[in-house]
DNA sequence: AGCACGCCGACT
DNA sequence: GTCGGCGTGCTC
């Protein structure tokens, strides 16, 4: 007897197909297996699929193609995961083909019957008993009285949770407690823990493996982020959906994992950016956990020193509406305190000063000390842009409406939008000036100038033959450009580590989640350019930074009496610094929640972007004029009018990239379910638009739900 | 997304 | 006279 299946397959959001495909099968096959099937000239991957049961009576039954085959040494995708794959699909606006075979390992596709075969079977080998002697060890690691409190909360209620602790206070110590717990109650249960980043937090990586190492197996611990190898991906992939693997740590692709048993998702730094994808599907990792902790009953925790104020939002008092439960821990481990953040008023300092006198000072005296200082500059590269005093040309990249960065080490020009790289010219291009000059500084300069300004101050107890009177001080940067190559990072901070450097300078980079022993002094040299821009989640994501960067010193108790964060600033009265100097987020969050909520903007209303491309910025923003326009010929056109607010079409800030023009369009609304049942009868009206004549020349669109810039 | 088909410039 | 550029269209 022939079944008919319906089957998700990898087809992008803007193809004519965006549901399930059609199959004929002789064996009935249940939603979720994964099949390969024939799509033109290609044999691809599929997952059976939900069929609705009105799906295969539309096209012709003659014309629908056999399935090639089941990959049947692999468990079907649950249903939870289905319904996760569906609703991300949904919600932001995709084929759930395209979400689905994302989220799955690449191997999987590109692998045949035979090699994938060989590859399950050397996996498949049974898990090492587990060392029983170890598991009661449990509950007799030491836990401060904030710690206790805060897991004693997590166990007695179901969440989702908020652990708000300040750096230093210990929540990696409640994730390992939490996942310790749920492990040892219950011996099929799975957790998930995500980190923004993997490379930069390799730490509670080696935290995870050694404390789960010894108690449940090597495999017990399986990594998935897309630094791994395609073979590493698929093997920690299939651990953990075979249930083997008790705990998978991952970046955002992780929270897309199978996992039969999950019942603990953690999501360390949630506030953190890198948990929006920013390209294809633009889900946020955090918000599909809490979906995901619904959907299979799994508790949720979400930890930050600095909560997105989405977040912080929601773990608001539950009379006054909040969902989250709020976990609070103040206090810093051990005698360790808070920096004491010294704002330095650029005002009174001598003109066009990158390091203030009294900052250098307080960075010389750390060097006499034998301590470390590190210095940052959110912007890389030697100078964003080379000048000619003379005709005033200015290092444009042709191929965007941006400037080419100066990079001196190699003398070129770089674009860091599309790439594009040369020579620095010798003289002006323009005018044939020779004396053409850097504006402006980048971590390159910065490390350079310092070098200067340090270059008479001497390592103490550092004489050798070669430096009778005491060795230089040594600078390091860290920064994309440093870091670029494999190892390259991990060996420049085991330099900083080994107190071999004496000031470490780079970007955001280095203030994000590593652990500086012997730092006692950071510094924001310029940071006043988020203070007041168009971007009314730049506050935030400053205060974030400079937070994160005040807890890189001093983490060691002996040394923080004295560890001290310094901001140079033109505006050290400003409501941002005031609360950073009391370290205090609550009043941070507070004043930023009232301005949002005066302004009506997230979290007090929903946003989506919609973004077109095209050969010319008419075409693209005709595009989304026109179908905005269209809302009217919509059913219901005057409920979405009185709901939805529709913006009117503008270039994006860097409005071209690579020849591409590129425009955008805002749209809002109070009501997140008014805004999702818009966007989904929109999306017609878009494909409509973009085949009319005009829509000719368009190359793509894409709607970004939730966005995180505008 | 792939992979075809299809119509215009610089080379053996 | 071909090789190859990527524009448009289709895949159950």
């Amino acid at each position: 007897m022939t079944h008919l299946l319906s089957v998700l397959v990898h087809t992008p959001a803007h193809s004519q197909v965006d549901g399930p495909l059609t199959y004929r099968s002789e064996l009935a096959l249940s939603p979720g297996v994964l099949v390969r099937v024939p799509l033109g000239k290609r044999e691809i991957l599929g997952v059976v699929w939900d069929a609705p049961e009105c799906v295969a009576s539309v096209l012709d039954p003659g014309k629908l193609r056999p399935i090639a085959g089941a990959l049947d040494g692999i468990a079907p995708l649950s249903l939870a995961w289905r319904q996760l794959l569906t609703f991300a699909a949904s919600y932001y606006q995709r084929s759930a083909g395209e979400v689905a075979l994302a989220a799955l390992p690449p191997q999987l596709r590109d692998l045949n019957t035979q090699q994938l075969a060989r590859r399950l079977k050397r996996h498949a080998k049974p898990a090492e008993p587990d060392s029983d002697e170890n598991r009661s060890a449990i509950d007799s690691l030491a836990l401060t009285p904030e710690q206790t409190r805060a897991i004693n909360q997590f166990d007695a209620e179901t969440g989702p949770f908020l652990l708000f602790g300040s750096t230093g206070s210990g929540k990696t110590e409640v994730y390992l407690h939490c996942v310790q717990q749920l492990l040892a109650q219950d011996p099929s249960a799975q957790a998930m823990v995500m980190v923004p980043e993997i490379n930069l937090t390799p730490q509670l990586e080696d935290r995870f493996m050694a404390r789960f190492k010894p108690l449940y197996g090597d495999s017990a611990v399986v990594s998935l982020h897309s630094g791994m190898t395609p073979a590493q991906r698929l093997k920690s992939w299939l651990a953990a959906h075979s249930g083997r693997a008790r705990i998978v740590l991952g970046t955002r692709m992780a929270v897309f994992a199978s996992l039969p048993s999950l019942k603990l998702i953690i999501v360390d730094e949630e506030h953190d950016p890198s948990y929006k994808q920013q390209e294809g599907a633009r889900y946020s990792a955090r918000d599909l956990a809490v979906y995901r902790g619904r959907l299979e009953g799994a508790k949720v925790m979400l930890g930050s020193a600095t909560p997105s104020l989405e977040s912080w939002h929601h773990s608001r008092p539950a009379c006054e509406g909040g969902r989250y439960v709020r976990l609070e821990m103040p206090s810093r481990i051990g005698s360790a305190s808070l920096p004491l953040v010294r704002r330095v008023d650029m005002n009174h300092q001598p003109k066009k000063c990158v390091f203030s006198p009294p900052l250098l000072d307080a960075i010389t005296q750390r060097i006499a000390r034998g301590e470390q200082s590190m210095v940052f500059l959110n912007r890389r590269g030697y100078a964003p842009v080379l000048h000619c005093s003379d005709c005033d040309w200015k290092s444009e990249c042709p191929h965007c409406s941006a400037f080419r960065v100066f990079h001196k080490i190699d003398r070129t020009l770089r674009c860091h939008h599309c790439g594009f790289t040369e020579r620095v010219p010798r003289a002006c291009p323009a005018c044939g000036n020779p004396d053409i000059a850097p504006l402006g500084r980048g971590t390159e300069k910065l490390e350079e100038h310092l070098a200067e300004l340090l270059a008479a101050v001497r390592r103490p107890n550092s004489v050798s033959p070669e430096w009778p009177e005491g060795e230089p001080v040594r600078i390091a940067r860290i920064d994309a450009d440093t870091t670029k190559l494999k190892g390259e990072l991990e060996s420049q901070l085991a330099r900083v580590h080994s107190g071999e450097v004496d000031v470490l300078v780079g970007t955001q980079m280095i203030a994000k989640g590593h652990d500086f022993r012997r730092i006692t002094l950071v510094a924001a040299v310029n940071p006043d350019s988020a203070l007041f821009s168009s971007d009314f989640r730049a506050p935030e994501r400053l205060f974030s930074l400079l937070m994160q960067a005040a807890g890189r010193a001093g983490r060691d108790a002996d040394i923080s009496g004295q560890s001290e964060m310094w901001v140079q600033t033109f505006h050290p009265k400003h409501a941002l610094f005031e609360a950073l100097k009391r370290h205090d987020y609550p009043a941070f969050a507070a004043q930023q929640l009232k301005e949002r909520e005066q302004a009506a903007m997230p979290p007090f209303s929903f946003q989506a972007l919609v973004r077109a491309e095209a050969r010319t910025q008419e075409v693209a923003q005709g595009f989304l004029t026109r179908a905005s326009a269209a809302v009217d010929e919509m059913p219901q056109a005057q409920s979405i009018r009185n709901n939805i607010s529709l913006y009117p079409a503008v270039p994006m800030s860097i409005q071209r990239i690579a020849n591409v023009e590129r425009a955008q369009m805002l749209i809002e609304s109070p009501s997140r379910a008014a805004l999702q049942l818009f966007l989904t009868q929109w999306q017609a009206v878009l494909h409509a638009t973009r085949h009319q004549p005009e829509g000719k020349g368009l190359i793509r669109w894409a709607v970004d739900v939730d966005p995180l810039a505008i």
